[in-house]
DNA sequence: GGCGTCGATAGCCTTGCCCTATGCCCGCAT
DNA sequence: ATGCGGGCATAGGGCAAGGCTATCGACGCC
């Protein structure tokens, strides 16, 4: 009785590397939508046409054997490459249609999703957005592995399996509460960095890589920096008098409205900024398409990030 | 209703391609082993989940308009890559097990197949062989697109998504009826092919070129040269008294047999020969194995090629 | 030692897919 | 012109793959 080879479903090559993922059949079997037994046997059915065993099931979980690894990463290509058919079809569409799945840096987020969003429904109709917020890396890494369509990150992109291009200049501002000494009008060299007390966002966000840089180059020391968790929280400290931090343009109207009790100025010599970029994975199918977008709507997020 | 995007089926995407390449629902069908209603159905409804349709049908059979085409390419490719899962899979067993699809030329299949597939067996004794001859054309291109895993031809190959390694020098003999002038033993400078009137293989065959080039290089010409379809035709007629051809040395022992009326010389200055290769997609899971099958076979296939 | 968690197994059922039969439209030939 | 045949679409019934609930066995933890 030969063993004729058999070929795996993309559904079972997902169940597969969900559990590879979570290293859990129960939470795979949530994150697809089945029950766990179903899942089970499933992934059992992959191991039996493939004919060897892709995780350990015992003590302290689920583990992937080093053998199975190759297997895995296949599958996710081969998951990849049935959705880049889909994909292919949506691009002489001449439109984007269905599910875009777009994954934002939280320190956007709040600020130019708006506009991103109101810009794909005006563009394409037909679009679904669904909206993702992660950090640089994670989205990054999601968008590679083709689990997010496309990212608005800043620059520079650390991958290189990524295409991008800039969509916006988003220009840092010192925000300082309103009764600080600074507080004033117009735009204040960058030097005064020096003498003061930054509040930076926690580890992990490329904005506070971004400030530190703006405070090193500006001869500002960031050691022993207040952490704050969200741009929101920093700006509400800066308020109570906590110090000051480093605004995008792009938050400014957000954050720094009248009444929130703080006040932003500009900065000069240098004037320090960021640069806001679309990205996408650079083989996608519809890579041409998500260039076209990035193009049409940079005049928009660029009036979302107003310069002085 | 958003018409959220539907995943195909692998399957579907095989009906696909099966339409694409026989421009036929019948047929396609046929080579699927489906019935003709089932294979529509399943087109219609991956046409209906992409959002467009794959093929004109119309007067005159069926068409694949020009948007398809990037389509049906990645559905070509999503297959290959949900191939290469198990493909990695068979990898780490350390053996090839399941089906091994086979490609050979005309002019070697009947000399070499017998020692690859013994040894095939013999070092791989669950795989399940599947051979096919075909051209060094058709052969390549149905090893790039995944429809066949090893190919037996001769160098070079011509594709830069192959990868190939030399298994035996296979040297070419002058076969001639057994009462020609030149019958005898020992070896013949080539120089003799001048004044012959040597028998070629039909057009489309590369021992036709290589034995043209034989004769370019002793100076003889090819004009007007009688062709034949298969080796053995060539042999018979050869053994007829039709004139005389090239014999590669693997083919020495089934086609000029004692009392098949024909007598083979080796020759010399040069010493024309062709070199045998087996050959896989550079980018298949299992292009390592290959490799090391290919390394493993050289000696029986080389023994298969006698040299003088 | 009982309990909670996690994966495997059992039994039932839904549904996706395939088959046969048939209809429609065309080109072609009588 | 009309009947015939090839080719794809449609209809309806059947089977089996795959899903769900319920339950079990193993293990770790309080």
């Amino acid at each position: 009785m030969p063993a004729s080879r058999q070929r795996p479903t993309v559904r079972q090559l997902e169940y597969v590397v969900a559990v590879a993922d979570h290293l859990s059949f129960s939470a795979a079997a949530d994150v697809c939508g089945v029950s766990q037994p179903a899942l089970s046997t499933q992934v059992r059915e992959v191991e039996q046409r493939l004919g060897l065993s892709l995780f350990e099931r015992g003590r302290g979980g689920v583990s992937v054997p080093d053998h199975a690894v190759a297997v895995i990463d296949a599958a996710r290509r081969a998951i990849r490459a049935v959705d880049d058919v889909a994909d292919a079809a949506v691009d002489l569409q001449g439109e984007l249609v269905g599910p875009v799945r777009i994954g934002i840096i939280p320190t956007m987020a709040p600020y130019l999703l708006p506009t991103l969003v109101r810009e794909l429904r005006r563009r394409h109709p037909r679009a679904e957005p669904a909206l993702t917020e992660e950090r640089t890396d994670e989205l990054v890494r999601r968008i590679e592995l083709g689990e997010l369509d496309l990212g608005l990150l800043a620059a520079p992109v650390p991958s290189d399996s990524l295409a991008s291009i800039p969509v916006a200049i988003d220009e840092f501002h010192l925000a300082l509460g309103e009764d600080h000494p600074y507080a004033g009008e117009g735009s204040l060299p960058s030097g005064v960095l020096a003498g003061l007390p930054v509040l930076l966002l926690e580890d992990g966000h490329c904005l506070r890589d971004q400030a530190m840089d703006v405070c090193a180059t500006a001869g500002a020391s960031t050691d022993g920096a207040i952490q704050g968790t969200s741009l929101t929280t920093l700006c509400q400290m800066v308020s109570a008098g906590g110090g000051v931090t480093l605004l995008p343009a792009s938050a400014l109207e957000v954050e720094a409205r009248p009444g929130s009790g703080l006040v932003t100025r500009s900065l000069r010599d240098p004037r320090p900024s960021r640069t806001v970029v679309l990205a996408w994975r650079d083989r996608s199918p519809l890579a041409a398409m998500y260039a076209a977008f990035g193009d049409a709507i940079a005049p928009a997020l660029q009036a979302a990030c107003p310069t002085t």
